[in-house]
Parts: C-alpha cells; sequence; structure tokens
DNA sequence: TGGCTCATGTAATCTGTTACATGATTCT
DNA sequence: AGAATCATGTAACAGATTACATGAGCCA
C-alpha cells in the first residue's frame, strides 16, 4: 500500500483525496484502496521521513498535500526492483458459477449476464485510455501506463468471448 | 468464506485438510484460504448448525469430517441466488509496471518474464481440468466446473498474448 | 435550498495470513 | 532414516473496509 501512494507521488504532488481519486481511475482495474487506508498509510510515510506534508488553504478549502522525499523515492525504487509477492484474481462470481449445479442454470446465467454488464461498462474507459496514451508522443512513463491499459483491453475482451460460450453452453 | 466451504461440503463430506486441498487445485484459479481461515471458519459453521463435525480415526490418524446439513444446504442456496458482491483482481505486477517510468524498461521487463512464467506454468492444469471435463458425458455439476476451467483457459492465453506485446513495446 | 463534489480523518470491525505447535503415516 | 504428506488447530498480527463525524464550496 505505501508503495502505491509512493509511486503516484513520484509523478506530482497530491492531496489524500487526489490519491484516491487516482486510484478510482488510473489504478481501478488492477489496485483500490479506500480513504480508511488511504490517510492512515499517509500519516506513517511521513512519520518514516518518505513523505513531507504542507497544510494549506485553496479557495477556501483545507487542504494537506503530500510530497515524496528523497528518502521516499529510494525506497520505491528498491520496492519496484523487488519481485512480485502476489498477483491475485478473486471473483465471487466464478465461485457462484462453480456451484452452480446447486441451483440450476437460470441463476447462473444471471451471474453471467451481470458479469458481463459490468465488464461492458469498463471496457470503454480502459479503451479511452489506450487511445489517449497512443496518441501521445512517447514521454517515458505513458509508455508504462499504456501497458496496463492494453493488459485489461485485453482481458476484458476475453471476458466477453467467455461470456458468450458460457451462456450458450447454459443455454442448451 | 463460509459459503466456499459449505459449497464443497453440499457435494461430499470433507475434513478441513481436503478443503484445503479442493482450494488449491479446483478452485485455485479464483479462489484461496489458508488453514488458519478454514479451521475456524467450519468451527463457526458447526456453531451455526450449518454443518456437523464428525471424529474418526483412519488408518491410525485422527480425522474430523464435516458435513453439510440441510441448513446449511439452503444457506448456500440463497447465497447462490444471490448478486455478486465482489469481483477483485489485484495484480502487482501491473502495479510495479504503472510505475515502470521510475525504473527503466529492463526491470519491467523482467517482471514481465516472471509473470509469463507463473502463468505458463498454471495454464497446463486449467488445460488438463478443461479436457477432462469436456470428456465426461454430462452430469450436471461438471458443466459448471467447466465453465470456471474455461475462464481460466482464456484468461491466461490472453495473458501470454499480452506478454508478447508488452515486451515488443519495451524491447524497443 | 438541496445535492454533489471536495476534503480529512477516526474507530470499530472484519477478514485473513503467518508462524507456531504437534504428531502420525507413508513413501523413497 | 528422512522427507513428504496427512491432519488439526491457535495466537499474534496485518491489512483493509465500513460507518461515522464534520464541514466548506459549487452548481442548478
Amino acid at each position: 500500500m505505501d508503495c502505491v501512494i509512493l509511486g503516484l507521488l513520484c509523478h506530482e504532488s497530491l492531496t489524500g483525496y487526489e490519491i484516491k481519486k487516482r486510484m478510482d481511475t488510473a489504478l481501478r482495474f488492477f489496485w483500490s484502496a479506500s480513504f480508511g487506508s488511504i490517510y492512515p498509510t499517509l500519516n506513517s510515510l511521513v512519520h518514516d521521513s518518505l513523505v513531507t506534508k504542507f497544510e494549506t488553504t485553496d479557495h477556501g478549502r483545507d487542504k494537506v498535500i503530500y510530497t515524496i522525499t528523497d528518502a521516499g523515492r529510494e525506497h520505491l525504487k528498491k520496492w519496484l526492483a523487488l519481485p512480485v509477492k502476489k498477483d491475485e484474481l478473486r471473483y465471487e462470481t466464478l465461485l457462484k458459477l462453480f456451484f452452480g449445479g446447486e441451483t440450476g442454470p437460470d441463476i447462473s446465467l444471471e451471474h453471467i449476464r451481470n458479469f458481463e454488464s459490468r465488464v461492458k461498462a469498463e471496457l470503454p474507459f480502459l479503451q479511452e485510455a489506450s487511445r489517449k496514451l497512443k496518441g501521445i508522443p512517447d514521454e517515458k512513463a505513458h509508455r508504462y501506463y499504456l501497458l496496463t491499459a492494453m493488459f485489461g483491453e485485453r482481458v476484458y475482451k476475453a471476458y466477453l468471448e467467455w461470456c458468450e460460450e458460457a451462456k450458450r453452453i447454459l443455454e442448451e
């Protein structure tokens, strides 16, 4: 968790609220977090001197802007070089489908249709992100953003193909 | 968590150890759990009369065999009919890749290669599962197992295609 | 004026993992 | 004999969510 925040702050100073927004947009396909974990994490990062806080007022609104320190950047780089510890996919949809024999095909079909609509609603955001990023002529970071957007696009397309096949099998 | 266990017990009575094994094989692509959560959950299910326990000895080994009750079956069916609450994908690989601009392409390529080998190592298990399930002439539950195996297969294949594309982009 | 977005934070709770402790059987 | 597997369980801890509490500015 600390490292996601450091990663975002590496590029620009942000408030906790803005960090949350980044996660809900750019990272949403593969990472998420709530305010209840973001704010305490920011405090602990400040405590460890990986980040500094700066309180200010903007248009009458109180804000706390967080900025990464050199130590923070180093910490991030070390973590980035470490091998990945965990890639996790946990889909309740698949779990319910696995036990579909207990309910009959109607309920399973409903789960598949719901899954399909969620994916169909998300896909345009990923495609839009890809499209935009492909248009930007090579600023180094964008290439990496593009990779993750492409991943999401491919995976969601695979999901939709599976939905078609799964529906066919259950509708028999 | 309770419902995964109820689902597995619906088909056959099992020990905690066997439940763990099912999760590490049939469910591993989309669900996981440790002994530290399985045993306490089993106890709470017994407490709620959704499951009964039967202590016995098999070839000199002490075992506790858990069996689902009618109330347990009902509980499971209700849950299966409820809409899905959460499908979550949380890939550290993508997170590290997203921040790849901070480290340069070598480290990112290494993460992609590691990801690729993990996927390549897993894919045969899913293919084997699909193959077996397709061979069984229509016992109702197998059709549902097949759906989840097919999902895994498609997704892993999409992952591998993405790996090729991602490597190409970073190797430029 | 009411609803939405911006903005920060805490407390209770939940859910789950890791590490430990123990010990028998089975395979090589 | 030693390693792997079978088998059960607890305790400490980690990590995160949810719900709550608060309040200002912006838009219709």
